[in-house]
RNA sequence: GGCUCCUUCGUCUAGUGGUCUAGGACAUCUGGUUCUCAUCCAGAAAAUCGCGGGUUCGAACCCCGCAGGAGUCACCA
């Protein structure tokens, strides 16, 4: 590697270690998973690693199988993880119930200084202290209430922080400069009752063993930080930097959004239809932006253009109308950038049933004149079913159709026979040759586009709406268009 | 209640003292693209920049108050 100076600039662009580190309580939604891309884009813009971390020290609360579900989601989104599950590390393990020994040598060394204490309280004592404080309307402090003479540590015991009250001040990288009193220092819990750390302790040691430089997670734990500021100073650790995602907020209400807001998985909007990176695009740029006018941007453009600076320090309400046109601006991006086979592979599993009956290579066809009207890939299924399966004659349909009405049945009927007389006679069965057809059936039969096209368009499909009338009857098939428009004629 | 954060069109946002009679995008509405639905294109409507003071020749931008909203005060993360 070459060096050429500028070492403020390398220095700007020092590898950054992230890491997402959810809790196994259930799946992945859309007001959590930003905390999963923005670590990710910080990762792989400087070079750097992304760990993955599964935080189950709630064993009550632990959901079998939620650790898959993470996975899952972060492949699909296209997040890779280079330490974590599956893909191992020089770190691990990665499941902090297998670390129980890590935090119980750490917690010795605070132990050990006097900057910790066993805890021999019961749990109902602690209640009275906390009703006490409610009662005379005191913030409750636990420190104020410290055992005197705390024992040595013993199975069954929680282990508490030895607080030392101060004021402390540091910078959070969207809420900008912070400073609190020594009534946010207390003397929090670090391993529990059952042995167990709590998130508290066990993700500062976590963090500190596996090298994280930037801690990115929700504001809910901004208010925690001074607790972990004693931590980092009590261990003499570095101060990575922190980063408070704001949360993003319910269609409706103030909330931020949760699962009782009905918050679906990230992975059911793939169910839906939803293109990876159109969710990957819409949750990235819900509560930042890069300064100039653009909206699309591909996972690359967004690794190269992301700045944890231009997060929003307000939170962002959740918004499905724009992900769906975003995902329409993909399926088109796609199609038009990639192909109609790439764009086709992705619509695997949305097609109505009776697709299957034909070739790939016909539904690549339907695909291509079908796609720059699909909002969501699900949107196949109901759009297509003429395509493979004869639709039901629905006379009324037609006669009443706003174009048709003033028309007798006779007319109709006649209309209908005549277009099959004239395009039985197509030469090539192209879109261009069929134009050119319909154009001179217009004006031998006298009649204005909206009329007869209406008519066709009708009988061959009895479908609300359909690409442009050439398209349909050059993919359908001279034998199926033909034999469509005579089945109405008859039926009429 | 204490502490902390937040506040520009309905929504996401641009904006760091004069170029802001506030720009873009979604949604809405109108028109165009030989039928429909959509795409695409053009256009319209939409924010007295939460409120009140102050600083300044000049404030969305700086300062102070207030109000509203949110978060947090667990042996949950």
């Amino acid at each position: 590697m070459l060096f050429l100076g500028g070492s403020a600039i390398i220095g700007d662009m020092e590898k950054a270690i992230t890491r997402f580190a959810p809790s196994p309580t259930g799946y992945i939604h859309i007001g959590n998973v930003r905390s999963a891309i923005y670590p990710y884009l910080v990762a792989r813009q400087t070079g750097g690693k992304m760990v993955l971390r599964i935080e189950d020290t709630d064993r009550e609360r632990y959901v079998d199988g939620a650790t898959e579900l993470i996975e899952d989601t972060l492949k699909w989104l296209g997040l890779d993880w280079d330490e974590g599950p599956i893909v191992g590390g020089e770190h691990g393990p990665y499941f902090q119930s297998e670390r129980l020994d890590i935090y119980h040598t750490w917690v010795r060394k605070l132990l050990d200084s006097g900057r910790a204490y066993a805890d021999p309280t019961s749990p109902e004592k602690i209640d009275e202290y906390r009703r006490e404080c409610n009662l005379k309307k005191v913030p409750f402090l636990y420190r104020n209430f410290r055992p005197e003479n705390p024992p040595k540590w013993e199975a069954g015991m929680p282990i508490r922080l030895k607080a030392e009250p101060c004021e402390y001040k540091w910078h959070d990288a969207v809420m900008g400069d912070m400073r609190t009193g020594p009534e946010m220092c207390d003397d929090i819990i670090l391993i529990k009752r059952d042995g167990y750390p709590t998130y508290n302790f066990a993700h500062i040691v976590d963090d500190a063993e596996m090298g994280v430089t930037h801690v990115m997670r929700g504001v809910e734990y901004l208010s925690s930080t001074p607790n972990y500021l004693a931590l980092y100073d009590a261990f003499g650790l570095k101060r990575p930097v922190l980063v408070s995602l704001p949360h993003i907020l319910a269609p409706t209400g103030n909330k931020k959004l949760g699962k009782r807001d009905g918050a679906k998985s990230v992975t059911e909007y793939r169910d839906d239809g939803i293109l990876a990176e159109a969710m990957l695009n819409y949750l990235a740029c819900l509560g930042w932006n890069d300064g100039t006018e653009q909206e699309i941007y591909t996972k690359e453009e967004l690794i190269e253009k992301f700045s944890i600076d231009r997060i929003q320090a307000s939170g962002a309400r959740y918004d499905e109308t724009k992900l769906l046109w975003m995902n329409g601006q993909w399926i088109r991006k796609i199609f038009d950038e990639q192909g109609a086979h790439a764009l086709y592979e992705r619509t695997v599993g949305f097609w109505p049933e009776v697709a299957g009956d034909y070739s790939e290579e016909y539904r690549i066809k339907v695909l291509a004149i079908v796609y720059d009207r699909l909002k969501t890939l699900a949107d196949l299924r109901d759009m297509t079913g003429y395509f493979f399966k004869d639709p039901q004659v629905d006379v009324d349909m037609v006669v009443g159709n706003k174009f048709l009405k003033k028309m007798s049945e006779a007319e109709i009927e006649d209309l209908l026979k005549k277009s099959v007389g004239k395009l039985m006679g197509v030469q090539e069965w192209t879109a261009d040759k069929l134009q050119e057809v319909l154009n001179e059936l217009l004006t031998e039969t006298a009649k204005k586009p909206a009329e007869l096209f209406s008519l066709i368009r009708l009988a061959v499909s009895f479908a609300p709406f359909s690409p442009a009338l050439n398209l349909t009857l050059e993919v359908l098939g001279r034998e199926v268009a033909l034999a469509r428009l005579n089945a109405v004629a008859e039926a009429i």
